[in-house]
DNA sequence: CGATTACTTCGATAATCATCTAAGTATCGA
DNA sequence: TCGATACTTAGATGATTATCGAAGTAATCG
């Protein structure tokens, strides 16, 4: 995982509103747009927004489905940053890894 | 972790410039400003800026040495971020942990 | 003490971004 | 096909923030 992609998850997970929602979205198996709405005090606008900067990262996959657009976590994508992360902290400092 | 640390860290690798001199303070065991400076083609005004925002997440550490001010890095943090992040994405949905 | 080096803080500026309203698109049911 | 529901996109606005130059503080050395 390059720089670019750490920096853009990173940017996605930097915003209380958005942290909420992938929470949100984690904790469930799905959950639509108006079902977010209804959680968090937002606009409808204001959270297709920050779903749309979520899925860019990765973070959760949206599938329409009739009138609803339900959006799901992808855990694979925080666990690939973790490691990424773990990694950069690590650092190359003796190779060291006990 | 609570969501507010979470936050917080997030914000500080959400900048290419920051994510950098977090990876060149790893890499080393530590690093000074002007170093920092060197590394990376921003100002000292800058620098010390994006320090202060590191050191604030708890991501780095800074002590001062005679003239110099040396940042080191604070695995411990990351670590703890990763997991409080993989618990988020393991969800409440079944309790699985296989 | 005065000069130099190494940062830090201040104030300004330009860019990014979260949020909203309003208008647009998609799907469905009557 | 019309109306309603569920989003999405566009445009505007206010807030946050990355960056800089300049001025301030800290430590060292002559």
């Amino acid at each position: 995982m390059n720089r670019s992609v750490i920096e853009k998850i990173s940017k996605a997970l930097a915003d209380e509103t958005r942290l909420r929602i992938f929470e949100g979205i984690s904790a469930s198996k799905h959950m639509n747009c108006g079902e977010i709405v209804s959680m968090r005090g937002v606009t409808p606008a204001t959270v297709s927004h920050h779903l749309k900067i979520l899925s860019e990262a990765g973070l959760i996959a949206c599938r329409r489905e009739g009138q609803f657009v339900y959006s799901q976590a992808v855990p694979e994508t925080i666990v690939a940053y973790a490691r990424a992360l773990a990694k950069i902290a690590r650092g190359k400092k003796a190779a060291r890894r006990r």
